[in-house]
RNA sequence: GCUCCGAUAGUGUAGUCCGGCCAAUCAUAUUGCCCUCUCACGGCAAUGACCAGGGUUCGAAUCCCUGUCGGAGCACCA
């Protein structure tokens, strides 16, 4: 099997769906698959450069290695000499129509002028082509299928055409006569031995267009699977990778990874795993419709993968601060996981002072228990602790909330899909290292992203940076 | 306009080929309860679907026709 990805920038989500589906019917079957760049445009699907390992980047984070990976742009001469073979055997006219003409006297199912033309004409205007002799649009080379077919979408397609502009690849910025996807792809198929093709239907007449081919030279055509567009829910902006690159270029994104960006690098700034996202494009199956991928879906994977080994801390968004009174215990020791005590606890020096945020504020003469500290009646402004017993909590009568010291804690700014939020982390959080996952109780799950590296400061702007990844 | 393709709960999916075991599977979502130092995890329960209409048949999600809705192609893009 292939990936044939356009290089054209880092995956989106929906990317994922190939490597995913491949890569597991690999494991599954004992296959084999590549990736092979189908860079055929140096034009109006201009490859990034920067791009191809970038996509190469994004299938390892997946958790896929190809078995083999090929740029169609280093393989010209292959699609030359399947032309001129092409050419030999009369299946193929080079052909000066414009394309308004040609398209006239494809729809009426005529044919052009230069239908018939012999062999060797052919032959010595498509050498012509190669060697640069015309300039874009003056000349192509077309298949001869069948020009009064009823689908008029195969009547006799275009396989190579003249591109001025030069390839951004050093290798192959030379060469001036391209080859179209159908035919580029056709071959190398072949050539490379592929037997099972999925791809998107948007290129469901592919497939007939290159069965013309195929039976010029007596191959057989793989297996072919078409499946819908995958919309991916719980983002605004568009999944497209040239609409992406725009949003970058004019700064409203920061770039591929920004929580904000539906691309597998922000999934995996946030601590997603890649194998929640294969997982979920699993259980889209291939069906030709389209389908909406629930976000929810990758997270509900992601929650389960990394739940056990992560442990909780204290993060207040926003917090007010609210003095305490009553002679409370100096520090606090809630678990590093509730469902493992063997982790051991944390230590969260108290202080004289906590934050709370909004909503868990109590109402007047309201108790509250501060989790891993204690129960506390809000009264004249300050947290008075009651000392009492965790029955409290048990009988139902007091709300558990997370805090953090006024003093002692640490300034952190957590990335989210809606946009920055700020707040104050336990300090714990500023021993952590960078890439560990935390999941801040009662708020969710986010990963270290950046831990400054002198004292936490509030006047600094090395602050302590974590992507938010999901509830 | 011409040519293809598709339609099962909010979302995804199984079942459709070879009609009955489907008053329709599983997951996710939402809600409620249980557990718990309130999150998460776990347990239990509830919610919720065969696009419509005809036909064939003892029997249709499944086969046939029509309609509706949706998608794709008709490029010197991929």
């Amino acid at each position: 099997m292939r990936c044939a990805p356009n290089p054209n920038g880092p995956w989106h989500v929906g990317h994922a769906r190939m490597p995913a589906v491949i890569g597991t019917y690999k494991q599954r079957y004992d296959g084999w698959f590549c990736v092979r760049f189908d860079d055929t445009d140096p034009e109006t699907k201009r490859p990034d450069l920067e791009a191809y390992d970038a996509i190469l980047e994004d299938l390892d984070y997946l958790g896929f290695e190809p078995d083999a990976t090929f740029k169609a742009s280093d393989r010209l001469d292959i699609y030359y000499d399947h032309a001129r073979k092409l050419i030999d055997m009369g299946g193929a006219y080079t052909c000066s129509c414009s394309g308004e003409e040609f398209s006239e006297l494809k729809n009426s199912g005529e044919a052009c002028p230069h239908r018939d033309k012999d062999a060797e004409t052919v032959l010595s205007e498509f050498e012509d082509m190669i060697g640069g002799v015309y300039d874009s649009g003056e000349m192509v080379l077309r298949i001869k299928t069948d020009i009064e077919h009823k689908n008029p979408a195969l009547r006799d397609w275009v396989a190579f055409r003249m591109i001025d502009t030069p390839h951004p690849r050093e290798e192959a910025e030379e060469y001036r006569c391209w080859p179209m996807l159908d035919f580029q792809s056709a071959i190398d198929d072949h050539i490379i031995g592929i037997t099972h093709i999925i791809r998107g239907i948007d290129l469901q007449d592919s497939a007939k267009r290159q069965g013309f081919l195929y039976d010029y030279f007596g191959w057989e055509y793989p297996e072919v699977v078409h499946w819908g567009h995958v919309q991916i829910d719980a983002y605004d902006v568009k999944m497209s990778t040239s609409t992406l690159s725009e949003l970058i270029e004019d700064g409203e994104l920061d770039g591929w990874d920004d929580p904000r960006a539906p691309t597998l690098k922000s999934l995996r700034r946030r601590g997603i795993r890649g194998e929640a996202i294969v997982d979920a494009m699993i259980g889209l199956g291939t069906s030709t419709s389209d389908v909406d991928l629930a976000m929810s879906t990758i997270y509900a994977n992601n929650r389960e993968l990394i739940d056990e080994e992560t442990d909780r801390r204290f993060l207040v968004r926003d917090g007010n601060e609210v003095p305490l009174g009553g002679s409370p215990p100096d520090e606090a020791n809630p678990q590093l996981h509730p469902n493992h005590e063997d982790r051991g606890v944390r230590k969260i020096p108290v202080g004289d002072a906590v934050l709370l945020e909004s909503d868990d504020l109590p109402q007047r003469e309201e108790r509250v228990w501060l989790k891993g500290l204690g129960c506390f009646q809000y009264t004249r402004d300050t947290l008075q602790y009651t000392g009492e017993d965790i029955e409290v909590v048990r009988e139902g009568d007091v709300d558990v909330v997370h805090w953090a010291p006024a003093r002692e804690s640490v300034p952190v700014r957590m990335r989210t899909m809606e946009g920055d939020v700020t707040g104050r982390a336990e300090p714990g959080v500023a021993e952590l290292a960078t890439d560990e996952m935390v999941q801040f109780v009662r708020v969710g799950f986010a990963r270290i992203d950046h831990v400054p590296s002198g004292v936490a400061d509030d006047s600094s702007d090395d602050e302590l940076v974590v992507y938010y990844a999901h509830p």
